[in-house]
Order: structure tokens, then sequence, then C-alpha cells
DNA sequence: GCGGGTTTGTTACAGTGTATCACCGCCAGA
DNA sequence: TCTGGCGGTGATACACTGTAACAAACCCGC
């Protein structure tokens, strides 16, 4: 359930998610405008969590400037559909690695060493917190998990410098 | 593992926080001067999580002007010494319930509708957490958890209007 | 072509957080 | 006692994050 399974394979992911993107939109009768696709290839360039300021200044040029304002319109519209998280403990936004199943609880691993975050779940955790919310009568709409730490990549190259 | 034991128990926490605080540094050697205090007591007053900017509104007087920088600074030290915590998805702030365990695990219960933050904890989400970690071989440093929803006090309203 | 929805551009602004420097009070050590 | 350092505070300025409001462009079906 990791994003780096085949190492590595989260650059090349980029041209897939805007794909799998355009078929979900087509399907669901949405709009793929070019603006949302640049939003998304943006955030999914990187596995590192961007600020939306980043975006907009990634994708403006001498001559045509993409406004914040824009960049979080296309964000809201990508995290609707279920192509981009937003961590919370950053105020950033990293592409979603796979579909989840609607309400599914997930994971997130942010490094803070080299910045990455990954993504994963666990149905452990998820039972355990559905039972910690029944015993205390309170019934969530939402809910996030944020782990700051160090990867193992990261641990690695420490070891080995 | 509530606040609300006793049921509007939050609002006579306070005094006590204080009292809990100014031991607690005294026997740490630090300083828990008039600003720490006054900020403190204007987090604990409400159980609702309150951003730093009406803290430092709610603190300042005619002539006695409490700059929101200043209010940074104290809930830095407050974090710090475990007895206020920040609730990400929210920017905002809350007194820390008891104290924890170093690193122990807390949950977070925002209701959306009365906003009021409750915080609990879980052996059982702790667990599968840590076991979800370590296959993924994380090292963690830090981790939120925030549940938004409904409380159950909220629903019982709701249900006899 | 027309009307109505959605998307985008633009401006302005509100809210959140940090950097910097100056000043004060306290205390240890010469 | 003086002095130098250190932690805390005040004050200003600024950077970053996010939203409101309105106008213009676009698309699509009628």
């Amino acid at each position: 359930m990791h994003r780096h399974e085949g190492h590595d394979a989260c650059r090349s992911d980029a041209p897939d998610m805007l794909a799998r993107a355009e078929a979900l939109c087509r399907e669901r009768g949405l709009q793929f405008t070019p603006l949302r696709r640049d939003v998304l290839e943006a955030v999914a360039e990187s596995d590192k969590a961007q600020g939306a300021y980043d975006i907009a200044e990634r994708l403006s040029a001498p001559g045509k400037r993409v406004a914040p304002v824009s960049v979080y319109r296309a964000l809201d519209f990508l995290m609707e559909q279920g192509l981009v998280h937003r961590i919370a403990s950053r105020n950033a936004f990293i592409p979603c690695a796979h579909g989840h199943a609607p309400g599914e609880g997930v994971i997130f691993l942010i490094c803070r060493s080299c910045g990455a975050v990954d993504e994963t779940s666990s149905a452990d955790v998820e039972g355990g917190l559905e039972r910690t919310l029944e015993r205390a009568g309170f019934t969530p709409t939402h809910s996030i998990l944020e782990v700051e730490g160090d990867c193992g990549a990261c641990r690695e190259r420490e070891r080995t410098p």
C-alpha cells in the first residue's frame, strides 16, 4: 500500500495520474480543464507537499501569470474528486497515490528531512479508531492522521553518508 | 478519558489548569510569567479551539494591547510544556485536558456544530499505528490525529429541538 | 442567437505566522 | 557595585495562507 513499491515509481506516476484524472472526470461528467490539468501535473511532479503559492509560481511564466486563487479553486476541485490531498500540518498538497474507497482512512507519512510524503492505510488503525469514536459517542465525518518523522530512505542515507 | 465526565467540568477546569501549570513550571525551573498565565487562562476558558488572534484580542484592553506575536510566543512555550495543543485542521489552540505521557498519542474530536474539541486516546489505535509505521520503515517523531464530526451532545440536541 | 450554468481572471482583503531589533529585568561573576 | 549575558516582552514589518466579490469568457442545450 505504499507509493514507493518499484522505488522511484513516483515521477513516472505523473502521466498516469493525468490519464486517470481525465478518465475519471469524463466518467463523472466533469470538466478536466487545462488549468486543472496543469495544477494536477504540478502537484504530481513532486512527492513533496507543495504550497498553493509554490504551484502558482511554478505555473506562471513571463506574460502568463497564474494567480493563487485560481490554484486554490483547482485544488478544491481536485480534492473533491479525490485526486489530491491536503496536508493540514503543512498547509500543502500532494497527489493522491491511488483511488481510495470513499471515506477510507488514509495515513500520511511526512519525512522531516527529505520532505517526501508517503501515503498508507491500515484497517487495524481504522478499526481501533472506529471503536474509540463509538465509545465516545462521536459521529465522524472526516478525519486526518499525519505522522512526521524519518522515512526509511533518509535513515539509510544518514547511516552511510 | 474524556474531558466531560462530570459534564460541564470544563469551565471549572481553568483554575485547576493554572495551578497545575504553575507547579509544573516551578518544578522544571521555568518562568510562569503573567503573559503566559493570561494566555493559558484565555485558552482554558473555552472548550472551543481559539485562534491566536482571538486570544490576542481578548487579552487586549483599551490602553493595553497584546500583540499576536506575544501570544504566539506564549503558545509555543505552553505547547512545549504540554499545557496546550494545536489543532492543525483549524489553526487553533485548546488547553490540554490532562498530563499525557510524553509521546502518547492523542485523538482530537472536533464537533462541527458546537465547535467543542474533546480529547481522548486509544491504546488500540496507537498500537495499530505503531505496527503500520514499523511495516513502512518509518520512524515517527510526532503524529496528529484529528476527527471532525458531531459530538453526542449535539446529536442529542438535534433530535429534540 | 439566447439564457443559464460553470470556469477563469482580477482585485482586494482577511487570517495566520515569523523575522528582527530594541528594551527591560534579573542574576552570576569579576 | 558594575557589567555582561540571558530570557522574556514590545513593536514594527513582513511573508505566507486563504477567501470574497465581481466581471469576463466559455460551453452547451434550446
